[in-house]
DNA sequence: GTTCCTGGCGAAAACGGTTTCGTAAATAAA
DNA sequence: TTTATTTACGAAACCGTTTTCGCCAGGAAC
């Protein structure tokens, strides 16, 4: 609207808009005397540049974008708030876009980086996506791409993980020590580099532990809570129903109480239950949880600071490094005796 | 970089840029055969335009801001979800800014918005938030506001909020009906609309009953956890230790559960409590909590549905609307007898 | 007194689209 | 045949900022 320009600035100041940019952006061609002025005024009349026309020219644009499955999940909503504090301290915005874990919707969110929108990217891919082509596109136009939780593994570039691996095999030898002779692990997908690093680690565990192991013991669920429901529920209704569980997606958690509870099996008597989650009401359940809590965070906001790394370089090149930062095991009563 | 522009395009058509620009945006004014081979280069050569180039000249830039005190509540992490399907439904980009519920950073970043950087906002304000100024300076450039769930009294604009009054007085009057005799309201803020609008709701139950009540059962706490724990630990502590309690935010939640705990108090024999949240855990707490959901997902749908219809208009003028959309109770075993 | 810097500034060309206006050719109306 | 209108396109201005050059004055070096 009536926003106030270089233009209007160089008017009233009597100087050519070259000179009043120039002075803003603090150059040694400009005299500190005139410097003073043109701030001074630009104060004044609260002068804010336009990011646009700053954008087209200098071509960046002080923005990322953070590319989510979802954000109903708490570990994105830790995960967004570590990025953003990181990005606020660069000064850089920060766009959002949710794929709803939908490769085809994410394919299209990336294509449309390609136009120099973002800087860099954040991502952490659909539960759908197994090609990288579509992010290799914009990491060849020379947009930084950090992964961050669920990577693409074949794919060289910078990542921020938590040991996925360790993690499941801990969460297995935890449930073996406390007792458990049939050991369930729940999963919502089996292309996740998450997802098969934990059951990995679990199946190490088990290994490790002479245990043997049936196929029937990885259980997939889906998105839906009710059929999540449904399924957990035959899963304990079995003969050779499970002794230990473990939930390695946060959102399966509540399904395996109510169908223990359903079903009058006590957590942890009947059953031990160990989930992947970073709910901050974990304490409260009946019986609280045990559970495996990724530091999210600390990787959104380590992600955010390794990108930033490299659209710190001239060339924008990224490091290729996989930070690895530790979840936690909390022992609590759902594993206790 | 080797991005292709219009320019680009148009050498290799044999065009004008004007023209390729008028085909692309499907002028009347350009043939159907010359629109034809213009969309079919562009589609080969995975055309992206420029979306700050276009910004600048024709004023708009697609994109709206989200500020939010913070999202690692599960109210704002399911409207960010509500918001952004609506925008990607429109094809809208969405930024996201937090405010930590810091004023001085609320002011900052509506200042920003000043340069065109957004065609509209939405915004939940921060608790510390009591002068709306700053939000009148970016509505009188032209940009369209609105607000959600955390309001501005003294702002004639548009607002998406849920019946808070209501729900404090429905809160209020089930813990009446459950036999409380001393109900404790819990609060973060006091200058907060959604808050206050809680609380006289509450009141207003407790008058309606006949219900004595005194200043020490409103009960303000603060934004540590630990800080929350002790205030409402001794809070249970006292001799007049309330039999009932609203939480009128889903942080507090917690704390009541771990103080009952440590005092040996039992939900609901003891203490009845019923929670204002959109945890999806209420149901498997221990007991299962008796809770006032808002329809957190609807009010960024909402939101964003108005923010759009304004932005349909030449003008952007936004319908002076409060548009109310009801929070609903859940009666669960933390309240019952 | 030349020549050479150097400090401080302005003119103008970018950046990549959009939009206004002009115009040539083709068609319609007179 | 002449005039009006439509169709399809191009030249150029424009959005607001940045950046490259060029220029001039004044001081230093010779």
């Amino acid at each position: 609207m009536g926003n106030t320009t270089i233009k209007i600035l160089a008017k009233e100041l009597n100087l050519s808009v070259a000179s009043v940019s120039k002075a803003l952006r603090d150059s040694h061609e400009i005299s500190h005397e005139t410097k003073q002025k043109v701030l001074a005024l630009a104060r004044k009349m609260n002068y804010v540049p336009n990011p646009y026309a700053s954008s087209l020219r200098r071509r960046v644009s002080k923005t990322i974008a953070v590319v989510l499955p979802e954000v109903a999940d708490s570990f994105f909503s830790l995960a967004i708030n570590g990025i953003e504090s990181i990005a606020e301290e660069r000064g850089y915005h920060v766009l959002i876009y949710l794929t709803h874990e939908s490769f085809a919707r994410e394919k299209a969110i990336l294509n449309e980086f390609k136009s120099g929108r973002v800087d860099g990217i954040l991502i952490s891919v659909s539960g759908e996506t197994c090609d990288s082509s579509h992010i290799k596109e914009v990491a060849a136009e020379g947009i930084p791409v950090v992964f961050f939780d669920r990577i693409c593994e074949d794919i060289e570039t910078a990542r921020v993980v938590t040991d996925d691996f360790e993690s499941g095999y801990v969460a297995a030898a935890h449930l073996i020590e406390k007792g458990c002779k049939k050991i369930a692990f729940l999963s919502t997908s089996t292309s996740l580099s998450i997802s098969n690093n934990r059951m990995q680690g679990y199946k190490k565990a088990l290994k490790d532990h002479k245990m043997k192991m049936s196929g029937h013991d990885i259980v997939l669920c889906g998105n839906d809570p009710d059929e999540n429901y449904r399924i957990i529920k035959n899963l304990l209704k079995k003969k050779q129903r499970p002794d230990g569980i473990i939930a390695s997606v946060e959102k399966l958690t509540a399904a395996v109480y109510l169908a223990c509870k359903d079903l009058t099996l006590t957590i942890p008597k009947n059953v031990k239950l160990i989930s992947f989650t970073n709910l901050p009401t974990a304490l409260i359940l009946n019986p609280p949880l045990t559970t495996i809590t990724q530091p999210a965070f600390e990787m959104g906001k380590t992600a955010a600071a390794v990108l930033f790394t490299a659209l710190g370089k001239s060339n924008n090149e990224l490091k290729e490094e996989t930070v690895v930062i530790p979840s936690t095991l909390t022992v609590r009563s759902s594993t206790g005796c």
